[in-house]
DNA sequence: ACTGCCGGGACGCCCCGTTGGT
DNA sequence: ACCAACGGGGCGTCCCGGCAGT
């Protein structure tokens, strides 16, 4: 009876998140989550002690996802600079296919309602992205004056507003495609060194060819 | 009592903002609302039919805010891709200090929840940068591959992202502005011609300081 | 407006009592209380903030009326002594008209499933008794070694003990008015001195003439 | 296996009359009698078909202590008038020992909320007790004018009220048996015949030490 | 004219008593 | 003996209309 619990489980949680995605966490009742699907308000509460409880699964699920990630993009990626827009490429193909991810999206969001106990899903995506950003500075590619907590939190926080914007307006994934590509474009020369551009950059698809900024990063630093 | 009734008007919206900025729209009662100030229910349904109305009163009184601030800052650039800067700082500055501004960017994000009468305030902010993107354009200091609209969906994205991660982390504005400043630092030179870099940059720090930020500002002149 | 409020509240004070003396309290849910008549829910919310309220308020309108009830008693009885027989009397007789007053006996006895907050309407009624017998002491009439307290809260147990047995096994009223005339049968010529008896009883109605015990009463001292 | 099944019949009935006794029966949840004890839900309803079912038992285990206790009393007391309050002592003292037969008590009380199917214990009790009276009335002892149905009520209600008393106002044991004391001092000499008392009550105290008291018995030989 | 008391349904979450598959 | 699942409410309370006061 093991395997059927688990099949339940998994139906409610995908259940779930297809609410909390389309209505947020407060909004949806478990009503909503049970209705239309065949899952009963029982089974729900046998699995998952509280709505609460519901949503922090899904952003635990979703937070062990990560690093599954990366490890798989690194067995195609030694520079792991080059890992980097690969990384939120796949991360956004898979907010497109995945209800699980596009509700922990929201749910990070909201993530004050849900309560103390609701991991931070964007913080652990940063945590993600400054370790890679450190390890491709260890491999000599970044440049020198780069802060990468700040970077990743700028990349995440981008990011997420991009999904959320394009859930607001119900533009098509294209844009947001399109978004990411953008970023890059004018990010990634402001983080790799240029001598190594070039090839770092070399056929990485979707972002195009990088611009020729000519001039040197302005310097912001106070 | 025409006096009156717009002090009320006011207080209800402001308490309004308070709660719907610390729990958002679906979790911010009514009762939230009057509870602790010398507002009462009946008060609050006289001036505004539903609580979605008050939602959207405060989203667009927001929203008329932004074209004050860009006439204001025009007096002071009249090139208008400095002005850009300035105008997501003071926004920033903004946010930090009004709840209503708080408040309304909690609310754009939430709303789908609010209902189709909910005006998007995004949507309008990136109306705005878009248009002062074309300015600039005209203005002759805009490279010519910069998508303007896909670049100011980003700038907005981007900016909401941070705002909702910063109070999501509890982290200081400082940080904020440091996560801001990281974003021109490679977006400029990604905007302006080469050949124009040197002189826009001149003195965009000059336009004033702060209000309320102890720190000293980032030195953009380079 | 006052009007209108206190009628519906007591409206639903009785419907509460109706309810809880049929079902308990425990069993009773607030929607027993308002369907069949015509209070909404959203009535009893406003008038009382949760049902272990509505059981408090109605178990302390009972303890209120319990002086009263003495007060009216003891304007028809010089001797207090003569008093207690008709006290019960009159009780028994509320109990069968008053719904309120039936099901604060029963609530009395569900009093830990109340809460803290519930008063201890068999403590006031002891109290009451107590009171009472101490007085007909001053007045002489109870013999000297009549523990009153004891035989106080015996009384009130015996009481409830009646009231709740007739209910259970719907026996008629008469029933307990038996019960109560025997208890006072054997009761009082353990209470009153020997040589105020006669004159003590003389024109009680219901209880009946004294069995002459001729026996002293047996020494229970240990 | 047989000898596990009935243990484990007996572990739920002690549970779920831990529990009945604390909160009632409404107020107690399968829950409430499974958790913290080593039954599952399972084993409930393999035992007892339902929750009913299990009040009911514990009353019918109660209903049938009585007669037994009867019995073995009469082996000490050939006058049956002198078995009367060692009979109440004694149910006293196992009142104060037995869970069960406090959670009967109370669920006696409760009774109409279980169903038509709960046994009256009350009416059991009575009917021993009646039965008992008669009986001293055949062996003479009795006085002639003497209700036996109705004294027996009265005492069976005196003695439940006086339980119910006790748990609700927490008091010690020590109290109930001082109130049980009082009703047999006046109770005894309007039951036995006037000329009988004497012998009667002549050493009513030798049965035996109650158990798990303290305190020395009170002396009921006059 | 405007405020506020009072009342009205409608769910939301929790959880409860109970039954199938093993 | 039991894990898993099932619907069915319970209480709290929420969002909102009508009048009655001022």
């Amino acid at each position: 009876m093991q395997k059927r619990a688990e099949r339940t489980r998994q139906a409610i949680l995908m259940a779930a998140a297809e609410m909390f995605e389309a209505k947020g966490y407060q909004a949806t009742s478990l009503q909503d989550i049970v209705t239309g699907r065949d899952v009963s308000k029982g089974a729900v509460y046998f699995h998952f002690p509280s709505k609460q409880n519901l949503a922090v699964a899904i952003l635990q699920e979703q937070l062990g996802r990560w690093p599954a990630l990366v490890d798989e993009l690194r067995q195609h990626n030694q520079r792991v600079i080059r890992l980097l827009p690969e990384l939120l490429w796949r991360a956004h193909a898979i907010f497109h296919d995945d209800v699980l991810t596009r509700a922990s999206t929201r749910l990070a969001c909201e993530g004050d309602l849900i309560g103390a106990s609701a991991p931070h899903l964007f913080c652990g995506q940063a945590d993600v992205i400054d370790a890679l950003l450190q390890e491709a500075r260890e491999q000599g590619d970044l440049r020198p004056d780069v802060d990468t907590r700040i970077v990743a939190e700028l990349i995440v926080a981008t990011f997420a507003g991009l999904q959320r914007m394009a859930v607001l307006h119900r533009t098509g994934n294209a844009d947001v495609r399109a978004h990411l590509a953008e970023m890059w474009r004018w990010l990634l020369p402001g983080l790799v060194k240029a001598e190594h551009m070039n090839e770092v950059m070399r056929g990485i698809d979707g972002i195009g060819p990088m611009p020729d900024t000519g001039a040197p990063r302005p310097d912001l630093s106070n």
